[in-house]
DNA sequence: TTGCGGATTTGATGCCGGTCAATCGCGGGT
DNA sequence: ACCCGCGATTGACCGGCATCAAATCCGCAA
């Protein structure tokens, strides 16, 4: 079966250096990010940029369960996913963990931190995961001199708040459950992997938390999605058998 | 008794105009919005602005129900309220109405419309309401020339998608009631108002749906919230009577 | 002032999903 | 291969909030 999650990892060990600029043969990896834009600014010899140079480094490997940054940390950079799984998630005052979200290789995080300048959360690998750290002072610099990496900030930004808009209505578990599936599947899509065959790189707790429900529904929930047809599970691997109407069930919570 | 939403109306019929760049008169409303910084930009006579100055017009008056954008509409623009007060809602895709936010004078509505280029919501006017528009391709520009406005964005932004996060976790009716009236007079407070004692200008149902619950629900929080001693309610006027207990009841949902 | 319609309050009832608890299954380490 | 332990599943039960319904309040206009 398709192990999605894990076919990242030998792609990502050939990413781009920033001091070795080799501008066309950027392995695969750079060209589904999302910050390459902003990557691809830097290393291709405009002279006025030569301060920017240093934008982005290369962080880990980090183990299951290590931390990228922690809540309350000075906000300081963005990370931009190169290989693995990760979850950001919130302690509040009483202790209790509530996850905000997942981030495939491709995707960035810590962008929520612009405001107050400080992490509202933790990054938590899910598996051994990869890096690239973007200074987030040089990359506001080289955003007023690149208003397309500005135009690009802004919309990744903005990304972020229409997804949380839609998970702070309130929906009942199988429309959260199935639009959680077929986001993720969309998501694997938009980096050149498969939509309907992944595996489920984080616990069903991790997923109860996310999306607001008890970890024991979350299972519920899921065995009956696998005894009316829609999906096949097995542990961690999925298929999405019916994504269609997998997708009619969490409409309101997806965009589009 | 304190009706501090119509308390604005006066102070802006003097507001700033575009075209008197009458600067160290600007009116109070201006100094307490949180676009100030950007309009201050325009008209203090930097000429490398000058393609600017049209930068922000005056809208309205709107009456209460009037819509300032539609969901769909194509962003163009970021508004902020100078008098009266807005809901944002989103219609979903059975019809059904959700409340994103409501917006007090002197804040900014329209910018989780950046990503995907069109506005998520209608934006309604609750009552009377007036409101300066900025062209966000214009701020876009200015924002490259003048990094303070940049980072201001950013800031605002930033500030909008902390609040979603908080408010998509799953807290009790009383968490998310007490946490709701605290924010507010937090917000009139910043704005220069009594943060103990306002008008609500929303109706049972917007805070219900804004909130993620019935009505009934809100009705019977405010009224044991009243019986409690935690409030005084007439109507709409509201009075905190304890706001540090409700602030530790709504300790999960707040800032800080 | 009176009368109307919508908003709000209050009450009765039911359901979804949380909680507690027991069992099962799988993966890792020895 | 065999444990060991945590994660996942499944069942039983319960509670908070939604829903349905009815009464009351309030603003507005004639």
């Amino acid at each position: 079966m398709s192990v999605a999650l894990q076919e990242v990892r030998p792609v990502a060990k050939r990413a781009l250096r920033t001091e070795a600029p080799a501008a066309v043969s950027a392995p695969d990896f750079c060209r589904t990010c999302a910050l390459s834009s902003a990557c691809a600014m830097v290393g291709y010899g405009l002279p006025e940029l030569s301060p920017l140079y240093r934008l982005m480094e290369h962080l880990g490997p980090y183990r299951a369960g290590d931390a990228v940054f922690h809540q309350g940390d000075v906000f300081e950079a963005v990370y931009a996913v190169r290989s693995g799984a990760v979850k950001t998630r919130q302690l509040d005052k009483d202790g209790h963990e509530h996850v905000l979200g997942f981030y495939l290789p491709g995707e960035v995080i810590g962008l929520d931190a612009i405001y107050p300048a400080q992490f509202p959360c933790d990054a938590i690998a899910l598996e051994d995961a990869q890096f690239c750290r973007f200074s987030f002072p040089a990359m506001s610099l080289l955003a007023t001199r690149q208003p397309a990496v500005q135009k690009h900030l802004f919309r990744l930004i903005g990304q972020r708040l229409g997804m949380r808009q839609l998970l702070s209505g309130d929906y009942s578990a199988d429309e959260r459950m199935a639009a959680f599936l077929v986001d993720l599947g969309d998501r694997y899509a938009a980096r050149g992997f498969s939509a309907t065959q992944f595996r489920l790189g984080m616990s069903r707790g991790d997923i109860a938390s996310y999306l607001c429900l008890a970890a024991e529904t979350v299972s519920r929930t899921l065995s009956r999605f696998r005894s009316q047809g829609l999906i096949v599970l097995r542990g961690r691997a999925l298929v999405l058998q019916q994504p269609e109407t997998l997708r009619a069930l969490g409409k309101n919570l997806l965009a589009d």
